[in-house]
RNA sequence: GGUCUGGUAGUUCAGUUGGUUAGAAUACCUGCCUGUCACGCAGGGGGUCGCGGGUUCGAGUCCCGUCCAGACCGCCA
């Protein structure tokens, strides 16, 4: 037996067991005259008293050896503490040792295993299994589990069947990149990894398991942020037989039901807001409403005098950036650098200080008198004491640029708190949206999504119009689910693909399988998807997902750690029936 | 594909205008220490300044290239 009981649960009640106890050696105190140990597991932490009056000379000599992270087993008897740690739960007592082996001895870990790790990053995801013995990452790793469990205890007890689909399906153009693994068996063709189970999702309401949920990898091969991974889980889910209302209601719930039991977190009804709305309002399809700072449309306010740049612009739009008057000139300049990066794109930014008395003080009063900078005050909502950010140029870039700043200051002004949680659904998304690059119009959710009853009209007027049954769940400015109402009915589906550049082979041959299957009594169906990486990170109070996931890729997509991607042997190459074309450096002497 | 930031001791970082032997903290090693728990005290070892080239009497520092890491833009139905 390797243990009687775990490195966390002893307490004064225990005083006079024998225990044994298997831990890590956390820390080794040699005071001389006595070592304390710190045991610990992953349960906590187990203080070990070897002395000289108590304890054997032999048994000492190995305490002595003993090391960071060395695996020891040991037998003794619990103790009170002459001198008591309030600050662990196993603080009031120790263990006197009378038997100790070592398990295995362990070389000098590269960072400390400690909440406050001197390791960076990169050290951290080369050693991950040490980083996971740290309690933040171990506490993170619990806390996903602790999600996992109460999604499958919330949706399983709405009648949800957990189903798997496959991982290896086929690669269509739609869509972000996929990850491709070629077939040994079929030479010359290749499996995709699912970027989603989309399309078996809709099989399974076509094969009447009307509530079907999954907790499911999918992969994507995209570059990566801080919220996004190359292969990552998603709560996907499906129902048949519901309008949008139901699926709203439902996965309300069940996100009302994860800020109760997992942040104790009580919310009103969500709040639902367009698409259109959001992107006036915020420039931004997935709004952070924890703070206000909403855009202040100015074009009526500022394009009657002599300021060409705003009068040539399609939208001027400021926002009022609450006690923003304290900043100085200098710090103004700054934000106005900031808005210049490249990142951002904008051109330059105007402001105007809203004074105590009442006065105001722009970067333009050569062109505008106090009546008008007031009216931009009451367009912004801006108070005394405020700073109005303005920006203008063509609307779509404007609001991006102006959303950007908006989130960039409410940072910087501690308005984003963790621990406050604001959803919010986005409803009526477009149907399609269009590539600026090739001029065509591409699904903005997937091909899958149904426009709005009557709406198909548009579709061959003004394709840009069109609104869809899609919808996003957003949580504190991040985008945690998104889904939509299907497309159940063989000729809509090929009427969509038609809209999306499709000819009827090229639907055929992608997707014929599912517009076959709607031919055999397809129900109305919708659903939705979490993703559970960014969930698990926000409901955590962090936006970086890395950290809750046990084994993450770098920013370039690598697992440092195994250091994956790898080569390929020329056998294994050879038995995929796959050559690789090799990247010849152009060598231009100029 | 692009923009920005960084790479100096095991680790996290500092390093001024280009100028003597590259520092601090922590970790590690040795010794001391009769209740430690971020123990304390004394001492010690530890550096290809990412890599390659250039400028210069002289480069951690300036320039060019390159690799790696992180954040972001594009991309992510």
């Amino acid at each position: 037996m390797y243990r009687s009981h775990t490195c966390g649960e002893l307490r004064t009640s225990h005083i006079n067991k024998e225990v044994t106890l298997s831990g890590w050696v956390q820390k080794v105190r040699d005071k001389g005259f006595v070592i304390w140990v710190d045991l610990r597991d992953r349960y906590g932490i187990t203080q070990l008293i070897f002395d000289e009056e108590r304890t054997s000379k032999e048994i000492l000599d190995v305490a002595k050896t003993l090391g960071r992270e060395f695996v020891i087993q040991v037998k003794g008897t619990v103790i009170e503490r002459a001198s008591k740690n309030p600050n662990i739960a196993t603080g009031d007592i120790e263990i006197l040792v009378s038997q100790l082996t070592i398990l295995n001895k362990a070389e000098l870990p590269p960072f400390t295993i400690e909440d406050n790790t001197d390791g960076g990053e990169e050290l951290r995801m080369k050693y991950r299994y040490l980083d996971i013995r740290r309690n933040p990452v171990r506490n993170n790793l619990i806390f996903r589990a602790k999600v996992a469990q109460e999604v499958r205890n919330f949706l399983s007890k709405d009648g949800f069947i957990e189903i798997e689909t496959p991982y290896l399906i086929k690669s269509t153009p739609e869509g972000a990149r996929d990850f491709v693994v070629p077939s040994r068996m079929n030479e010359g063709q290749f499996y995709a990894l699912p970027q989603s189970p989309q399309t078996f999702k809709q099989l399974l309401m076509v094969g009447g398991m009307d509530k079907y949920f999954q907790i499911v990898k999918c992969f994507r091969d995209e570059d990566l942020r801080a919220d996004r991974q190359p292969e990552f889980t998603q709560i996907d889910c499906e129902m048949a037989f519901v309008e949008q209302e139901d699926i709203l209601n439902v996965f309300e719930g069940l996100t009302r039901h994860l800020l109760k039991k997992i942040n104790n977190v009580t919310v009103a009804e969500f709040p639902r807001m367009t698409y259109d709305e959001a992107m006036q309002k915020y420039g931004n399809d997935k709004p952070d409403i924890r703070f206000g700072m909403e855009f202040g449309e100015l074009n009526t306010v500022a394009q009657h005098k002599e300021f060409n740049v705003f009068n040539s612009a399609e939208l001027v739009v400021g926002i009022a950036v609450p006690g923003g008057n304290k900043y100085t000139r200098k710090e103004i300049d700054k934000l106005t650098d900031w808005v210049k990066r490249p990142q951002v794109g904008a051109l330059g930014m105007v402001y105007c200080r809203c004074n105590a008395d009442g006065s105001y003080k722009s970067s333009v009063d050569k062109f505008y008198d106090q009546s008008d900078l007031g009216k931009w005050a009451e367009a912004t909502g801006a108070k005394a004491g405020d700073l109005i950010c303005v920006l203008s140029g063509a609307a779509n870039k404007v609001r991006a640029q102006l959303s950007a700043l908006r989130m960039e200051l409410a940072e910087k002004m501690g308005l984003r708190d963790p621990k406050v949680f604001a959803p919010l659904w986005v409803v009526d998304f477009p149907l399609l949206e269009l590539d600026e690059e090739t001029g065509h119009y591409h699904a903005m959710h997937h091909p899958f999504t149904s426009p709005k009853p009557g709406q198909l009209e548009l579709l061959d007027t003004n394709p840009g119009e069109v609104k869809a049954n899609a919808y996003d769940l957003v949580l504190n400015g991040n985008e945690i689910g998104g889904g939509s109402i299907r497309i159940h009915d063989k000729e809509m589906q090929a009427t969509m693909f038609k809209h999306l550049g499709f000819t009827a082979e090229e639907a055929k041959e992608q997707f014929g399988f599912l517009m076959d299957a709607f031919q055999y009594g397809a129900p109305p169906h919708g659903g939705l998807a979490f993703g559970l990486d960014r969930l698990v990170a926000i409901l955590g109070g962090q936006e970086t997902i890395r950290d809750f996931i046990a084994f993450p890729k770098n920013n370039s997509g690598r697992d440092v750690m195994i250091d994956a991607p790898a080569k390929l042997s020329d056998a294994q190459l050879k038995e995929l029936s796959l050559e690789l074309i090799k990247k010849r450096k152009l060598n231009l002497n100029l």
